[in-house]
This record gives C-alpha cells, sequence and structure tokens, in this order.
RNA sequence: GACCCCUUCGUCUAUCGGUUAGGACACCUGGUUUUCAUCCAGGAAAGAGGAGUUCGAUUCUCCUAGGGGUCGCCA
C-alpha cells in the first residue's frame, strides 16, 4: 500500500469506547503496513463546554494500553483557532460564505418546515446573504457556507463505494458561532489540511459530512483525501453500542481483566476475516501484515461479549501472558492483599482455574476462597456413611505425608482408593466441598497444593462425623 | 418524514455465476477425565421476500420489507 498520512480524532468528551478504539485500531493497522505512513492523534476540542483534561487523558492511556501508537505529538485543535478563522474570514472575502443573523427561533422554524417536506430547499437561512446591511456587521453574527443549489456530488468511498447526493440536500452549515470559534466542520478540514491527511478513516456516521466538508476544499483549492467510512459497531440488539449494552469504555474493560490482544482480535474480527485461516486466533503483527482495508464489509456487526471472553479466555491462559495476571493483581484492590501475602499461592490459583474464567476479575471470588482464614463450610452436611467410614484413614494418610509434592499426594490418594475399592467421587466429592465449599471445581489434589498442608488439615479437621 | 447505507446459520464471517453454501463463537451429543471443566470427536443451524438477466443465481439489476446512519451556533 502506497504512503498514506491519516489521523484519529477524537473529541475528549468521553472516555474512549470500543467503537472508537476500532476507528484508531484501523487507522493504526493501516498506517503500520507502510514505514513511512504517518498516523497523527488529533483532541478536537473545540466544544470547551463539554471538552475535559480527564477524557482527554482516558483516551491517550487507553489508545497506549491497546498499543495503539501515532507519530508526532498530538496535537490539540483549540490551539489552531486562529488559523480556522482565517480561512473562514478567506472564504467570506472570496464570497464562499455570508454573516447570518437569523434567531434560535427563526431557524427552528425553518427547519420543521424544511423537515416536513413543506419546503424543498435545504437552504436554512434566506433573508442575510443579500441583506447589505448584515453583512457589513462587524459582531454578533455566524458565517455559514454557501452550498450551491443546483448540482450532485459522488464520494468514491474506499469501503462504501461511490455515493451520490445532491448539492440541494446540504445546509449552509456553520462555520464561525456567534462567539466567534470555529466549528468542528471548518476545523477538520482545515486541520486535516494542513497536517497533510490524505486518507481519512472514521466511522460511517460521518459519511454525510463528506458532502459538506468537500465545499471547503474545493473552495480553498485544496486537494480531498480519500476517504473510508467505516461501519458502526451495533449492540446486541442492532442499535449503536452504548452503555446499556454493557461496559463499553477501554479502561473499564481493562478493570474488569480484559487483555489487549484480545480486544484486538475480537474487534479486526468485525467486519473483516484473515483469509486462508480457520481458527479465527489473529494478533497485531500478523493482522497488520494480512489486513486491507478495502476487505472491510459495508455492513455494521454486532459486538458480542461471549466471543470477546472467548479470545480473552485464550490469551489469559497463554503462558506467556502470566506477567499480565501480575500485573492486574497489583492493579486490583482486592487481588493486590492476596499477591502481596502470597505471590506464589495466587499464581498456583490462577494456573489451576485460568481455563474456567474469561476475565481476571473473576479470579477474587476464587482466590477468596483459598486465602480465607476463617473459611466456613456454607452448612455443615453430614454426609454418606461410606464417606465417613473412610474420612478418618483419609485424614491420617493426608496428615502422614512428609512432602507435599503433587505427584505424591496424587499417587497417595489413588492408592487409598484401590486398596479401600471405593469410587472416586464417595470420597473425592465431600472432601472437595470441606476444602473449597464446592462439589465441583479442580481435582482434589490441586486443591491440596493450593492450600498447602497444614490448611489442608485444618479444613478437615473441621468436619466432625 | 427526507437523504444515504446495509441484509448468508442466534452472532462474527467465507463465497468474487456452477460449492454437499465453508469456518469461528455460542448451543446440543458422545469420548477422555478424580467431580465440574479443559481437551478430542460429532451434530443441529443460513442466502429477508418478489420480479427480472442468464443454460444456471447467495453472487448481477430492479421493486418491496426490515434494520442502521445523518438531518445543531455537538463532534
Amino acid at each position: 500500500m502506497a504512503e498514506i498520512i491519516t489521523r484519529f480524532a477524537p473529541s475528549p468528551t468521553g472516555n474512549l469506547h470500543i467503537g472508537s478504539a476500532r476507528t484508531a485500531l484501523i487507522n493504526f493497522i493501516t498506517k503500520s503496513k507502510n514505514i513511512n505512513s504517518k498516523l497523527y492523534l488529533r483532541i478536537e476540542d473545540t466544544d470547551k463546554e463539554r471538552s475535559t483534561e480527564e477524557f482527554k487523558d482516558n483516551i491517550l492511556s487507553s489508545l497506549k494500553w491497546l498499543c495503539i501508537d501515532w507519530d508526532n505529538e498530538p496535537q490539540i485543535q483549540s490551539q489552531n483557532i486562529n488559523r480556522h478563522c482565517e480561512i473562514a474570514n478567506k472564504l467570506l472575502t472570496d464570497n464562499k460564505a455570508y454573516k447570518c443573523i437569523c434567531s434560535e427561533n427563526e431557524l427552528n422554524e425553518r427547519r420543521e418546515k424544511i423537515n416536513s417536506g413543506k419546503i424543498t430547499s435545504k437552504k436554512i437561512c434566506v433573508s442575510c446573504e443579500n441583506n447589505k446591511e448584515v453583512q457589513s456587521l462587524k459582531k454578533d453574527y455566524v458565517i455559514r457556507i454557501k452550498i450551491p443549489i443546483d448540482g450532485n456530488e459522488i464520494l468514491e468511498d474506499i469501503i462504501q463505494g461511490s455515493v451520490e447526493v445532491d448539492n440541494s440536500e446540504i445546509d449552509d452549515y456553520v462555520l464561525i458561532r456567534k462567539n466567534g470559534t470555529p466549528t468542528y466542520m471548518l476545523s477538520v478540514v482545515v486541520d486535516d489540511h494542513d497536517l497533510g491527511v490524505n486518507f481519512i478513516i472514521r466511522g460511517d456516521d460521518h459519511l454525510n459530512n463528506y458532502f459538506r466538508q468537500k465545499f471547503i476544499y474545493e473552495y480553498m483549492n485544496w486537494k480531498v483525501p480519500n476517504y473510508a467510512h467505516i461501519p458502526l459497531i451495533h449492540g446486541e440488539d442492532g442499535s449503536k453500542l452504548s452503555k446499556r449494552h454493557g461496559a463499553v469504555n477501554l479502561m473499564d474493560l481493562k478493570a474488569q481483566g480484559y487483555l489487549p490482544d484480545a480486544i484486538i482480535n475480537n474487534l479486526i474480527l468485525l467486519g473483516w476475516s484473515p483469509k486462508n485461516q480457520d481458527d479465527e486466533i489473529i494478533q497485531l503483527d500478523n493482522i497488520i501484515s494480512k489486513f486491507d482495508i478495502k476487505d472491510l464489509s459495508k455492513s455494521a456487526s454486532i459486538f458480542s461479549y461471549k466471543k470477546l471472553d472467548y479470545f480473552n479466555n485464550y490469551y489469559l491462559r497463554q503462558e506467556k501472558n502470566l506477567g499480565l495476571f501480575i500485573d492486574y493483581c497489583q492493579s486490583n484492590l482486592h487481588l493486590q492483599k492476596y499477591i502481596m501475602q502470597d505471590k506464589e499461592k495466587i499464581i498456583r490459583i490462577f494456573n489451576t482455574y485460568k481455563k474456567d474464567i474469561s476475565k481476571y476479575e473473576e479470579m477474587i471470588k476464587i482466590a477468596e476462597i483459598y486465602f480465607n482464614i476463617n473459611f466456613e463450610i456454607s452448612k455443615n452436611e453430614q454426609f454418606q456413611e461410606d464417606f465417613n467410614n473412610y474420612f478418618n484413614d483419609f485424614f491420617k494418610l493426608i496428615n502422614k505425608i512428609k512432602k507435599w509434592e503433587y505427584e505424591i499426594i496424587n499417587l497417595e490418594i489413588k492408592d487409598f482408593l484401590k486398596k479401600n475399592n471405593i469410587k472416586f467421587p464417595i470420597l473425592g466429592k465431600p472432601i472437595r466441598y470441606l476444602l473449597t465449599n464446592d462439589y465441583n471445581g479442580p481435582s482434589i489434589t490441586d486443591i491440596f497444593m493450593i492450600l498447602g498442608k497444614k490448611q489442608s488439615l485444618e479444613r478437615l479437621n473441621k468436619y466432625k462425623i
């Protein structure tokens, strides 16, 4: 693929969300295919009311956590306001824009007529453009771009194909607000141009914006970039992914114990799949070499937590990712206590249980069983006579073991079962219950190993026939 | 409502006019197992509907239906 200059341009009005993360990811992958390509990060903070420093930091750290890297320092859009205004004034003097003083009420009335079909033109302001008095005002006006009434525009989108919209569908949108600040529509175009962006990858909720923004490029005689409008991600119910579908912020997913590899693997498979591959496990380096944005599907896809869980389980089980679990423990209030108390023990618990969990968070409850010094079984039930007959002998046997090693314990248990000619469940299930408060779970040898001899005997000792 | 986009198993997808429509997750069954699980093997499960074009349509065209996006002095 040729050299591209692309960008990811979130507004710091919320935490980084799975949908935006996917856009960032696709930008990153696309730029990573060519060593000379660039990805810039621009914080679009022109809405000062809703933008915060916290959200900005959240976005930056979420991207870093996902291993999405960008070139140069992040750009802060609000620092370029003068430049944006300069362009707006240029458009004004070139007669490509005009001042407008319509009140909110006037605009609303007009808008209502347009939307109800009473007026076919999308022109929102009809009185200001040719009003000399308005055009010579020095303050208290907005600047609107002039969109021709006739003609149409065709976008050759990398993903959407060719899309045609009549100019009559486009309104004279605002470039400069009444308070003198530039709007998103102006700022994006100016900043993208100034950065040399030649390839824009963004959500297809922006598709319609192409037909507006295009005019600024045209009026300024700037080269129009290529566009790839990627389909949005939906929740299980088919609507745009949002909070009510579950955790959608990257940092929330991190806190639950999801891994970047799993999230990336899951996200990239929405709308794309690697060729000639039966399984769906694929990591960033491999994605970068196989992915081509042209292959991305045009239709929206549903984000599934079940599939994310599958990928996460796969990655957290990898031996090489054990370090990530340790990092997680150190950042988690509950697990922190345990790892400080006995690191080896928490690792042993994790290795025993990792096939059963889909995210690290689930380890909290499990670790609690083994670290609780006041452990009690929930009901002191009496087991079958069969079990009671053997319990004391079994207790003595365990007590007798000197070398507390997996193979030794395992052999002793097998031997005991054989000698007494009993099936495992009769002995094993109640034993597991006494040790973990659960009839099901890991092999009792594993449980003995986790608890250690002293604690194992303590727990067994509480049982009175 | 107007404009734009989308439509293959429940979900994510493969198929670039001729296939027993393939895979993955989830689900079900069986096997291994020291219970539960893991693991292994197998199974059920799809071209929204209707017209055309064609010797032949999931694939190309049109219509209908359904879904989504946009319609701000937000981005």
